[in-house]
DNA sequence: CGGATTTGACCGGCGC
DNA sequence: GCGCCGGTCAAATCCG
């Protein structure tokens, strides 16, 4: 950066101040200085006040010039900060194709599967997930052009995060869901998960990205012990959580066998009328219409979260969920990427707007007509690999446009917009471990939490 | 009686 | 190695 100097442009006044110096005299001693010691004839007043006049829109133009001029200035340096973002960006990404490519030619159980890796996200979902098995995940499928599309690295980890989300399948070979998951076969295997000698034959030149799950954690004000979201639970535990004094619930998905997707709900302890509710999986079965724009707005959070995408506001206005979610937009607050687990925060214990959109007003209604228990009524969707009753083949497009929906509400606030790209770009940025380092398998992420509130 | 909930035990990760 | 803590399991209990 260049050093300004300060002095010179303390010895010489600008021509503003020029400009407002005469200004206050003109003030004090009336039209012109020297009308007042000098008394003129009206003709020779008149003169001098139009002379006067040319003058101050004269230095009017040359202070607009000035202005003008630093603005430009300014403008060229935030331009070449932009290319240097860019450049260093391209850097980043071309070297992490090359180390992928190093790792595909490296491995020879992957070599099968070399025709899938010809995108990038692909690649980099394989190499967080040492899997022996090196299964598909049905997902990726869907965008076999990524490449080509959006080679970036936000894609990368978008895929990298529906992987973490899958995660929750394969806790472990206890589980009697897990044997007959239709989720089953489209599961990578879980590093983490895995027994250590399994994961140390195949960790040989692996990268570690610090992510395992994604979570999005919904606050609501309510009396009730638990937001109506659309899905039947099954609660399979209590536990008192440090630090606070209520305790935590924990829930899994009974609308199918096998379901993976598992919710915690807990009251603040700050606030014990704010209900914390966090999910995490995605869905394996079909879903009623009211559990469907739920589970399609905290995937999209949780996609949004790690996949740091951009998308124009001009598929968003296409987008029937985005006009409900507008009233809501400025509550989502928090994105937290600490360990263990990054987590997306959606608050709404806000009111951003005193006079919510018609259409999410009838959202709210039609979550839970005539709820059995007095729940809260959950204004947004959950889980995007939900799949509609009879609609197996709408999930990718439901999906991507969730995606675009959440990404856009949140880019709707400026302040926001700001915090969450400062958050994914640490996030995206944090430092690439070998997995055969100490401290390979630790999300050693440092927490990234801001606020619009 | 069957399904849901409760609750103490257990397990694994992590920090010291 | 030990203790703490979050998360899950599963037997006991509750409830419609």
């Amino acid at each position: 950066m260049e050093e300004m100097d300060f002095f010179s442009e303390k010895n010489r006044p600008t021509v503003q101040e020029d400009f407002q110096v005469k200004d206050e005299h003109e003030m004090k001693f009336g039209v012109s200085g020297s009308i007042k010691s000098e008394p003129e004839t009206g003709l020779q007043l008149s003169f001098c006040v139009t002379k006067t006049k040319e003058k101050q829109e004269s230095q009017q133009l040359k202070a607009l010039q000035l202005e003008l001029y630093r603005l430009n200035e300014e403008n060229r340096k935030l331009r070449s900060m932009l290319d240097h973002i860019s450049n260093n960006y391209s850097a980043l990404h071309a070297q992490i194709r090359l180390v992928m490519n190093q790792r595909a030619l490296n491995d020879p159980q992957q070599q099968d599967q070399r025709n899938d890796m010809s995108s990038p996200a692909f690649s980099i979902h394989q190499f967080t997930n040492p899997s022996p098995a090196g299964t598909l995940d049905i997902e990726h499928h869907s965008h076999p052009n990524k490449e080509t599309v959006e080679p970036s690295l936000g894609n990368c980890i978008e895929h990298i995060s529906k992987d973490s989300e899958q995660d929750v399948v394969q806790m472990g070979s206890k589980r009697p869901f897990s044997e007959n998951s239709p989720d089953q076969t489209s599961q990578s295997c879980v590093g983490s998960k895995f027994p250590k000698g399994e994961q140390a034959k195949n960790t040989d030149n692996v990268l570690e990205v610090p992510c395992r799950k994604a979570r999005v954690s919904v606050r609501a004000r309510s009396d009730a012990p638990l937001i109506t979201d659309g899905c039947q639970w099954r609660k399979y535990g209590q536990k008192m959580a440090k630090g606070n004094p209520c305790p935590r619930a924990y829930y899994r998905c009974t609308m199918s066998t096998g379901c993976p997707v598992r919710k915690q709900v807990q009251r603040s302890a700050e606030d014990k009328t704010i209900l914390i509710t966090t999910y995490e999986g995605n869905h394996n079965h079909p879903l009623p219409p009211a559990a469907i724009t739920m589970a399609n707005t905290t995937s999209a959070a949780a996609t949004m979260l790690l996949s740091g995408s951009t998308t124009s506001k001009e598929t968003l206005t296409h987008s029937n969920v985005y006009q409900s979610l507008l009233p809501y937009t400025s509550t989502i607050a928090t994105l937290s990427a600490s360990a263990p687990f990054p987590t997306i925060t959606l608050d709404l214990t806000q009111n951003p707007n005193p006079n919510p959109n018609p259409k999410a007003m009838q959202f709210l209604r039609s979550a839970h007509p005539h709820p059995p228990v007095p729940h809260t009524q959950f204004p947004l969707p959950l889980y995007s690999c939900a799949r509609p009753f009879g609609h197996p083949n709408q999930t990718v497009q439901r999906h991507s446009s969730m995606v675009e929906t959440l990404t856009a509400a949140i880019s709707t606030d400026p302040n926001l917009t700001a915090a969450l790209a400062s958050a994914i770009s640490s996030f995206i940025s944090a430092p690439v471990t070998n997995r055969n380092s100490p401290a390979d398998a630790q999300f050693s992420q440092s927490s990234t939490t801001f606020s619009t509130n």
